[in-house]
RNA sequence: GGCGCCAUAGCCAAGUGGUAAGGCACGGGUCUGCAAAACCCUGAUCGGCGGUUCGAAUCCGCCUGGCGCCUCCA
């Protein structure tokens, strides 16, 4: 609202209530939703993380416009359609290691708290209804423009859309919706229909956080008109100011130049990340730059962000050998569980400030290029066990889960590549090094990385 | 037209008054049969101009370029 970072402080002590629009299932989600999804999952994370107990509620829009022509189009029922997005969503956020929301509300059941919400806006003054519409009075509420930081004129010299004649100011905005003949539509005081776009948020969040909400999070898309309009909407029915305590947006990804949207055509769908396996590595560059910065997507970074990625988990890896190499000025143990403690602090300081993962992110790669080198010196594994629990906790807390194991699509192969190993190891002993070479040269065209260890040879999956 | 944001090395990207994090890529080196991984070394004065200040990438003004919102959108 002030437009400012401002310490936290919650309605109620060591709890937050956090609300973060959702998507309304008509389509895939693409990676402007995961880019969202991903930053409000690592703010929800790290409050937790800090001893703060979070009440998160991610609500589905399931039904609307866009959700009815295209059940329409494919002859369906909106039902069928929001089940099946709503379901591909869930397991996309499990595959980028979002933690589930505590609950996600749907518009289509929580018609009964919008419809007493409309009415209560109706009685105090703030909406009328025209022909089974009900609109918002927007010039009721003083504060309009406050998130946007709009004024009434301006928004009217914009206005870009047919101004609907039955409306009494061309700002007021739909709260519910008459039905058509043939939409999905739920018995109302105005007659049959649907709830505006709007409304469900302010109805959800009311009925789910107790009225006011800590934390309300979006796209930067939805500040105006969305967020503005909840506001409006809330403050006048709840009669409490503010709504929200704090608003959060996440900045928007961009390809190339422009924004991504579903009306640019040019939007990558979360499917096309998740299924190559890349999911982890998307989270990792959604990481590497501010929430609320705009996040350049492009196949080369999420690549680079898949090897910055291998790089931690090399570090964390626990099976990794230390490498006695005889240099007189390895450090002491005791210098590398200093650094842990000493990351463990930047780490914090890093997230304290407006969740900056960027910087935190950069303390973890610190922090795994100390475990590596030590190990290079030749350090027991148990003087590194500290930094490398250290490492691998704080990347949990940025959902970063550097233990796991990724060979999934090599699965099957397994088998024979490790024979394949098996062999060269025979050849390597021969120094029959052309044929040696050729195998691993060969796998890894197959995106099989050879690596030869002092302990033998390992594999794993490379891509790009 | 209104409101607002951004411009930092080849690419991505932190840093909002005290002298430029991190990642990826490139080059040199150590290690290796050769590689890979890892480690070491190497690179920017922060779009331009002017101002404030002992001191500015960081504050102010102007200019240039780009983007977003004002209409569905995370």
């Amino acid at each position: 609202m002030t437009r400012r970072k401002e310490p936290l402080r919650t309605i109620e002590p060591g709890k937050v209530r956090m609300y973060v629009c959702g998507v309304t299932p008509y389509d895939s989600a693409h990676i402007g939703h995961g880019m969202s999804l991903t930053s409000f999952d690592v703010i929800r994370r790290y409050l937790e993380h800090r001893g703060y107990e979070v009440r998160h509620i991610q609500n589905f829009t399931d039904i609307d416009d866009k959700i009815i022509n295209r059940a329409n189009a494919e002859n369906i029922d909106p039902d069928a359609l929001t089940e099946k997005f709503i379901a591909e969503w869930l397991e996309q956020t499990r595959a980028l290691n979002a933690l589930p929301a505590s609950h996600y509300p749907r518009a289509t059941e929580e018609v009964g708290p919008i419809i007493e919400m409309v009415q209560g806006l109706v009685d105090r003054g703030h909406a009328y209804a025209v022909d089974g519409d009900v609109y918002f009075r927007v010039r009721s509420f003083p504060g309009y423009g406050k998130l946007s930081h709009r004024d009434l004129e301006d928004l009217l010299a914009g206005a870009r859309i047919e101004v609907d004649e039955r409306k009494e100011d061309p700002l007021d905005f739909a709260l519910w919706k008459a039905a058509k003949p043939g939409e999905p539509s739920w018995e109302s005081p105005w007659g049959p229909g649907r709830p505006g776009w709007h409304i469900e948020c302010s109805a959800m969040s009311s009925s789910y956080l107790d009225g006011q909400v800590d934390i309300h999070g979006g796209g930067a898309d939805l500040i105006f008109p969305h967020h503005e309009n909840e506001i409006a909407q809330s403050e006048a029915y709840l009669g409490v100011e503010p709504f929200a305590r704090y608003w959060v947006h996440n900045g928007l990804v961009r390809v190339g130049a422009d924004k991504m949207s579903k009306s640019l055509g040019n939007f990558v769908r979360l499917k096309e990340i998740v299924d190559r396996g890349l999911g982890p590595a998307f989270r990792l560059m959604v990481l590497q730059s501010h929430y609320r910065a705009p996040l350049t997507y492009t196949e080369e970074g999420l690549l680079a962000a898949e090897r910055g990625l291998s790089r931690l988990r090399a570090a964390a890896d626990p099976s990794a050998a230390a490498i006695a190499i005889e240099d007189g000025e390895s450090s002491p143990a005791s210098d590398l569980a200093a650094l842990a403690d000493e990351s463990q602090r930047r780490f914090h300081e890093a997230m304290d400030d407006d969740f900056n993962a960027p910087e935190a992110l950069a303390v973890l790669f610190d922090l795994g290029r100390a475990i590596n080198r030590a190990r290079g010196a030749g350090q027991a594994p148990e003087s590194i066990e500290a930094a490398r629990v250290t490492l691998v906790d704080l990347a949990g807390v940025l959902g970063l889960d550097l233990q796991e194991v990724s060979d999934a699509p090599f699965a099957d192969a397994a088998p024979f590549i490790d024979l394949l190993l098996r062999v060269r190891e025979e050849l390597r002993e021969r120094r029959e090094w052309a044929l040696s070479d050729l195998i691993r040269d060969e796998l890894g065209k197959l995106e099989v990385a050879v690596e030869d260890t002092p302990a033998g040879a390992t594999w794993s999956q490379r891509r790009g």
